[in-house]
DNA sequence: CTAAAAAGTTGAACCAGATTAACTTTTTAG
DNA sequence: CTAAAAAGTTAATCTGGTTCAACTTTTTAG
C-alpha cells in the first residue's frame, strides 16, 4: 500500500482513529481505486449508490434535477472529501442525485457490503464511521443555519472565505445553484465585488 | 426501569441495535430523567451543550438569534426525537443555539462523558450512535434539497403532509422561520389554503 | 485549427416574498 | 377575572433576486 492515493486516505483515517498497521492495511484493502474521467458519472438517479467515494485527486459535483429541468448543486467534493448519495447508499434505495466528475479524478471506493463488513469486524472501524457521520451532521447544521439566515451576497462571500480552493475549479452555474441563486445573479455579485476593489 | 419514559427509549434503542437485557439496562442507567417546564431553556448560547436530549413527552424548539434580533428555527423535537446543539455537544464548544421547551416536557439526558463511556464500553453502543448520526446525515440531505429546490408554498405543504402532528403544537412564527419565510407570509398561505377547500 | 456548443455577461421587466403598520385574537401572569 | 403582552391577521408598499433575451467569451470535439 505505498501508492500516494492510499497514503492520503491512511492519513485521513489515522487522524480520526488509532489503528495498528495491520488494522489499517485490512481497512485499506477494502477500498478499490478508480480513475474517473471528466464528465463521467459515479452516481445516477434510478441506480443504487453502491459506493462511498473518497476523493484522492480531482473534483466532483452532486446535484438533483427537478421537473422543469433546472439542476441544483447539493455538494462539491475535492481532495480528502467524501461524496455519494447518502440516502441511497445507507438505505439501499435508488439514488435521486447525479454525482459527476468536474475534472479527471482518482477516487477510492468502498462498497456498502465492505463497509458493513468493516463496521462489524472491529469496534475501531465502527468508531471511524461514527465520527464521520457526526462530523457530517454538525457540518449540515451549520450549512442549514447559513442558508436560512443569510442573504445571497453574504452566502457567496462566506463561501469565498471558507473554500477559496474550490471557487475557481467549479463552473459558475454549479456554484450559483449550490448557493441558492441564479447564475445571472452570481455574475452580478462577482462584478460588483471586483469593481469595488 | 419500568417507568414509561424509559420504556419509550428502550423501544427506540432496540429498534436500532439488538442488546441483551443487561446491556440495555446499563445503557439506560446512563440517562438522567428531567422535567422541563414550558419556556425553560435546555441549551443556551455561550454555554456548552452538555447533554444529548431524548424527548419522552412535550415539545422543543432549537433556534438561533442573529444580529438584528430575528430568530430562526433550526429544529423541532417532539416525543421520540433527539435534540441538542450538536456542534456544541460534539466539539465541546459554546453553543450558538437556544433550545427551549414549547410545552411542559419530560426528557432523558445523556451527558457527553456518559456517551463517550458508552461508545468505548461496547461495540453495540457505538453502533447505535453511528446509526443515529447516519440517519441524521441522510435527513439533513433531504432537507437541504427541499430548501434549495422548492418554493415557500410547497415547503409549507410538504411540512403539513409529513409532520401533521407538529403543525398545531408549535407557534406559527416558529414554523414560519423554520420554513424560511415570515410569519405574515405563512399567514397568507394558510388563509389561501383554507379558503380554497 | 475551426465550427458548434456551452458558459458567462449585461440590462430591462417582473414577481415572490419581505417590510411596515394598524389591527384583532389569544395567552399569560398576577 | 382582568389588563397587558404575545401571537396572529390583513393590506399597502417595496425590494432582492428571478426571468427573459440578446450578446460575448470560453471550451469542446472532431
Amino acid at each position: 500500500m505505498q501508492q500516494p492515493e492510499f497514503e492520503l486516505l491512511s492519513r485521513h483515517i489515522m487522524k480520526r482513529v488509532q489503528l495498528t498497521e495491520e488494522e489499517l492495511d485490512f481497512m485499506l484493502s477494502k477500498f478499490k481505486l478508480a480513475k474517473i474521467k471528466k464528465r463521467q458519472f459515479i452516481v445516477q438517479p434510478g441506480f443504487t449508490a453502491k459506493f462511498r467515494n473518497y476523493v484522492c485527486s480531482g473534483a466532483f459535483r452532486a446535484y438533483v434535477v427537478i421537473d422543469n429541468g433546472e439542476d441544483h448543486t447539493i455538494q462539491f467534493a475535492i481532495e480528502d472529501w467524501w461524496i455519494t448519495d447518502y440516502n441511497s447508499f445507507f438505505n439501499n434505495q435508488p439514488a435521486t442525485m447525479f454525482v459527476v466528475a468536474l475534472e479527471d479524478s482518482v477516487i477510492l471506493q468502498l462498497s456498502r457490503e465492505n463497509e458493513d463488513l468493516l463496521k462489524q469486524a472491529n469496534h475501531k472501524y465502527e468508531t471511524f464511521f461514527r465520527i464521520s457521520a457526526e462530523r457530517a451532521q454538525a457540518f449540515h447544521f451549520r450549512q442549514l443555519i447559513t442558508n436560512l439566515t443569510q442573504p445571497a451576497e453574504f452566502r457567496y462571500e462566506s463561501f469565498l472565505d471558507r473554500y477559496p480552493q474550490i471557487v475557481n475549479r467549479v463552473p459558475q452555474y454549479a456554484l450559483a445553484s449550490y448557493l441558492g441563486m441564479t447564475t445571472e445573479y452570481l455574475s452580478k455579485l462577482r462584478n460588483k465585488r471586483t469593481s469595488k476593489q
